[in-house]
DNA sequence: ACCTGAACACCGTTCAAGT
DNA sequence: ACCTGAACACCGTTCAAGT
């Protein structure tokens, strides 16, 4: 009675179940399910569970936006793109953990890359520097996203962490213990913004082309290296 | 005729498993028979999966070398820290990814955490963006490594990326290929120290006590804000 | 009271037997 | 030749029945 099976509505299917029940929530056994099929016949229209994963991530990373509203900073549309991003993977709980595990090399995760290298360009980065620098950006993004939400089961006491840190012994661990409300502190959003700024500022600071640091210098005093980068 | 079975043997065993045989090859019910006795045993030990994932992780967290070799610059003994991190991560397949899902709170984070932060301070850096940059480093290295080993499976065909990236579209995706080179150029270990030589500038640069860039301005001109942290 | 064998409710993947 | 029910080899967790 359903559609007649194919590719694209077991990843639709796949992708529904991951965004309304998390990581947790979806198998090949109940998308099949609920296809009304038994669990072989997915494998005739996929490899297998990491090749699902691959094409539920590219079918998810079609709802970033690679265009925000115009008229800004490169650097403002940059971080409106990885806000972007970031939100498409928290809306399916577990997808952040799937997409560290999947090299993302389908059209949409290309899409991204792509104007994530345009935009570094128009902010002076060398393409070689870019090249990397769009790595890195799209990991930490990643990461973070993966850390907070590990599954949509509510077993996450939020004071537990609190409690640890609030706990920690001056003697054995000094910095920690005068840190520990800073260690806390912040909202999601607000570390987020503060630590792509952090990245951003390396990356024009430190292109590829600079030297590396020789080991043995520095005084906490930076470097003069070109901040002009290319 | 084993040990007479407690936390720690539990413990140890698991992460003899993880080590050895990755994510896939260590499991509750693996741990009971290598101690030869059933799987609702362990529960009398441990509280479930989670608990046990938390434990090995600080059981391997024991491992991280704090206070490399001195008479160097702080910058290189905090490189050297945060490689051996990765080092500890990368020896045992899959303990990244685990890292990821638990909030480590225990003894050997904190033992990381708080030497991370004295570097930090002796790089001038004040407590306040300590506190959020030891997050961003340890972060950022433990997703690098959960990106690259998924698992002990020799699945991963190298080449598989390459060519994605090789037959890229010129006229789709121009920037991803003029740069397809660059994207898959230099080594790990190369990626790596680039990575934390940005973040470590943009820490340097980007104190938090820095205003937040007001959206609409710059034109990559970097500003003029303190490098002289705190 | 404590420990645990067996059961429960799941997995991903394979394959022989049917159409 | 193609599709798939049933089986295989696993999971984490629970719980009643034994000591």
């Amino acid at each position: 009675m359903k559609q007649p099976l194919s590719r694209d509505s077991i990843v639709t299917e796949a992708l529904r179940q991951l965004t309304s029940s998390g990581i947790a929530g979806m198998s090949l056994r109940k998308v099949a399910a609920a296809l009304e099929t038994g669990p072989a016949t997915l494998y005739a229209y996929v490899e297998g569970l990491s090749e699902l994963h691959a094409l539920i991530l590219d079918r998810a990373l079609a709802k970033v936006t690679v265009r925000p509203t115009a008229n800004t900073s490169w650097r403002d549309r940059l971080q409106r793109l990885l806000r972007s991003y970031a939100r498409v993977l928290t809306a399916s709980p577990g997808l952040a953990q799937l997409a560290l595990g999947t090299i993302a090399v389908g059209p949409n995760a290309l899409r991204i890359t792509e104007a994530l290298m345009a935009l570094l360009e128009e902010g002076g980065v060398d393409p070689a520097t870019g090249a990397w620098a769009v790595d890195l950006l799209m990991l930490y993004v990643t990461a973070i996203v993966a850390e907070r939400g590990g599954g949509v089961d509510p077993a996450a006491p939020k004071g537990f962490v609190a409690r640890a840190v609030d706990a920690v012994s001056e003697r054995d661990y000094p910095h920690v213990h005068a840190a520990r409300e800073q260690l806390l502190s912040g909202t999601g959003e607000e570390r987020f913004a503060w630590a792509l700024q952090v990245i951003l500022e390396g990356i024009l600071r430190r292109p590829r082309s600079s030297a590396v640091e020789p080991a043995a210098t520095t005084k906490s005093r930076p470097r003069k290296r070109s901040a002009h980068a290319r």
